[in-house]
DNA sequence: TCGATCTATTGAGACGATTCAAAAGAATCT
DNA sequence: AGATTCTTTTGAATCGTCTCAATAGATCGA
């Protein structure tokens, strides 16, 4: 009930509530006896400062926004984790917001912040064009884009989508595959679209010998992943794909639960290979092979970008980093089969 | 850079600051005409309201803290996702804080979204014992214990985690098991001990003919499951026990790791059962037996208890709800032996 | 003892929005 | 027209903290 300001920690301590702020923010410059005083004053009071107050004098606020496709997916939870771990350090809050891969959503939470006047945004935006976080950024919100190339008029960091759906799917034709499945979610993902277009190079560079079939769910859920197994396991055999590349590994568990559910076995019917390597995809039922991001590097390395943008807002220049994906080959995509 | 407020506006609009306030929260009360040529003001600025001042201003914030044990863990995912609904219909944000199970950073995010005087705070506390928490409450911030019974001086909700424990331990002997192990963690940590405390109970019930061993990892995760499933591999099969009830799902999940990678059949070797029912349990390697916890549900009525309290402060009594679990069998448990 | 320096403390504006009593303007009635 | 009521608009005060120029007090040298 009681919220005591520093006026009354003034009074009690018989100083001014510039003295009070004094000790709050440079204690060296005050006098051991007052500061001893006010501290005495702050702790019988159980003053708390007022954060909001300090934040509308000093203009500067310390937190930053992380808006994420999809909070229940363990891959965002490690690059949040990435991120706070620098945040941190900076004596920085990191407020986790889930776009739910809902442009609504993604547009609410970033009106939001942008009114909290957060100290920046780290977002993986929904939609690859978004005028709407250009304006955001022009009106003086720094932002840095996650797991999503910019333009060059933003900071970003982002893994090479495309080469991970080419090192994927080059994997599964060199295990003998003939007929891939790519099992995806909108293309107007970004990440979506580029795995894709990986994997349409990594097939075109078989001179047509192989063929990619695709099938796309609505969102990149397990649900998502199970539905797209349910359409393949009701496929006669000799039409079925004896591979498939899911473009995330919780679709991946999805499928895999189909083919489960479905008397299906994996890797001998059919192969899969998903993308992330979360922690839970070595732990399914079986193994999953998956294409490896640096989760948490990614998210350390956006807030890097943001902070460095914070501190020299003059001469910065924007900057897109890009990591390279690497192949983790489990027991799920494990089998060479004759062609 | 250019942060426009409210008396530019005023300005552009040629009206006073006082009337763009009032098109901004009473636009009823002002004329059409000058609210348009406020909201063309307002539009041709780009003006954002800042939220920072409005809420030194009302005293009252619009974001609401979620502080859990392990963002990592899906079950608190699920949970956040709960309360993120109801908050949304409230035009409220929630801001979800990773205390990781340690006091320090626990205690840390307290104080930072105290400071930043939020509306209220949920919380799965680390430790049972909090004075901390109490002297938080009673300065006036509001606290709804989640997956946590309070004693009284605070708002809860929570799962019966001692009759979670009981059920899951008493199916385990009724499929024939005479030697059970408990797989926890800390047993500070309420929760787990708890859950032992009915597993305990389960035992006693059968009055001595199921022997009940206890073996703790340090953190409620996948390795900590990994762990002490080598050092049950490495058990001499005749002092191996049966079947192992984890204290949570990811938990149980490193188990299942450690049993595959020593080449020890579930269930037929070694039962096992989770806690939580995390959507990855029915994905695993071998379908996990859990005890269901209405994760969502958790989170709706946290933070409906928490608005409830901060709608009426004076007429509120604290409230604790309790939620029953209950068991889903799934292979890893299914098999049954004789004794 | 009187300045000159240095150190500690003070207190009056900001910061940007909201509120509300009061003023101004419009509309209605006699 | 003048009085009365109703509708709009105004602008000063406020929320809690920080900043910084100004002041007070202490220390030192000559």
């Amino acid at each position: 009930m009681a919220t005591r300001n520093i006026k009354e920690v003034a009074q009690l301590a018989r100083v001014s509530v510039g003295t009070v702020s004094n000790v709050l923010n440079r204690p060296e410059i005050v006098s051991p006896a007052t500061r001893e005083r006010v501290f005495d004053a702050i702790k019988k009071l159980g003053f708390v400062r007022n954060e909001v107050a300090r934040h509308l004098r000093v203009g500067r606020s310390r937190t930053v926004g992380l808006v994420v496709l999809d909070v229940a997916n363990p891959f965002f939870v490690d690059v949040a984790q990435g991120a706070e771990s620098v945040a941190e350090d900076h004596d920085t809050m990191v407020v986790l917001c889930n776009s739910a891969g809902d442009p609504g959503r993604e547009r609410r939470h970033l009106d939001q912040l942008e009114q909290q006047r957060v100290m920046g945004i780290l977002i993986t935006p929904v939609e690859a064009e978004n005028p709407w976080l250009e304006e955001l950024a022009a009106r003086g919100t720094p932002v840095v884009l996650v797991d999503s190339p910019a333009t060059g008029l933003q900071c970003s960091v982002a893994v090479d989508d495309r080469l991970g759906g080419q090192i994927a799917v080059a994997h599964l034709v060199e295990r003998g595959h003939r007929r891939v499945l790519f099992a995806g979610g909108p293309m107007s993902v970004k990440q979506v679209a580029d795995r894709h277009a990986g994997a349409e190079a990594a097939i075109a560079a078989t001179g047509g010998a192989v063929e990619l079939l695709t099938c796309t769910a609505p969102a990149l859920t397990v649900a998502g992943g199970r539905a797209i197994g349910e359409r393949v396991a009701a496929l006669p055999p000799d039409e079925r794909p004896t591979a498939v590349f899911c473009a995330n590994d919780i679709m991946a568990l999805g499928f895999l639960q189909a083919m489960a559910a479905h008397g299906l076995r994996v890797p001998e019917d059919l192969a899969i290979i998903g993308y992330d390597d979360i922690d839970f995809a070595a732990a399914a039922a079986v193994p999953l092979s998956s294409v490896r991001q640096p989760r948490e590097l990614l998210g350390r390395t956006a807030i890097d970008l943001l902070l460095e943008e914070v501190a020299e807002p003059e001469q910065h220049r924007h900057r897109q980093v890009i990591f390279q994906p690497d192949l983790v080959v489990r027991e799920s995509s494990a089998l060479r089969r004759d062609p």
